[in-house]
DNA sequence: TATAAATATCTATATATATTGATATGACTA
DNA sequence: TAGTCATATCAATATATATAGATATTTATA
């Protein structure tokens, strides 16, 4: 497999992480250097706790995200503040 | 359904439609305001005809392209220039 | 160490997307 | 109008992703 190819897949594979929208809400939400956890992502998005938790570990997984534990809390945080601009583009984007 | 929701869906339906190894190639192919017929794809890209044919229907019904007949030639192009931004974000972020 | 809080994982079903090869449609040209 | 070039669609199978509910794991604290 090509250099090329296998860079394309990587960045596709980012790229469909974030291609869903609580995934994309969540990333919002991370904008400007926040850190979140858990809880404080499923109640600010109003959805069930194993939901959450079900798709941050999907951006994370797909290099999105990073996570630091403080305890019994989990923080997450964009891994790259950049990822922020596509939400921000795709948004522009929408006629 | 909220409007919000409805902006989030809208949004990540284009995301997906451009989180695809060979989508993405697409996008990347078409930066600088660049026109280049299904031929001219499908060639550059080494891959099938109906396979170009198939992406290009799928980015076009997702609002990533347009497209305009010239005889027998239809010349696809970014719809947002700016979607071209979005290809060059996510590969910045490839650690 | 028993309990509670925070987070992650599992299971099952449904739904969507990808892939390939074959074929159809549309539009020029001899 | 028959042929051919350019593009689009179809059909079938495989693979991946989503969704929801239940449950397990981890960590702190009484």
């Amino acid at each position: 497999m090509t250099n090329e190819l296998t860079k394309l897949i990587q960045a596709s594979e980012m790229l469909k992480a974030i291609a869903h929208p609580i995934r994309l809400a969540i990333v919002q939400l991370l904008e400007n250097d926040k850190r979140m956890s858990v809880t404080a992502i499923h109640e600010a998005l109003n959805i069930e706790q194993a939901v959450a938790s079900h798709h941050l570990s999907i951006l994370k997984n797909k290099g999105v995200l990073s996570v630091d534990r403080e305890g019994k809390h989990c923080f997450y945080f964009l891994k790259h503040q950049r990822l922020a601009e596509i939400v921000v583009c795709v948004n522009k984007c929408q006629e």
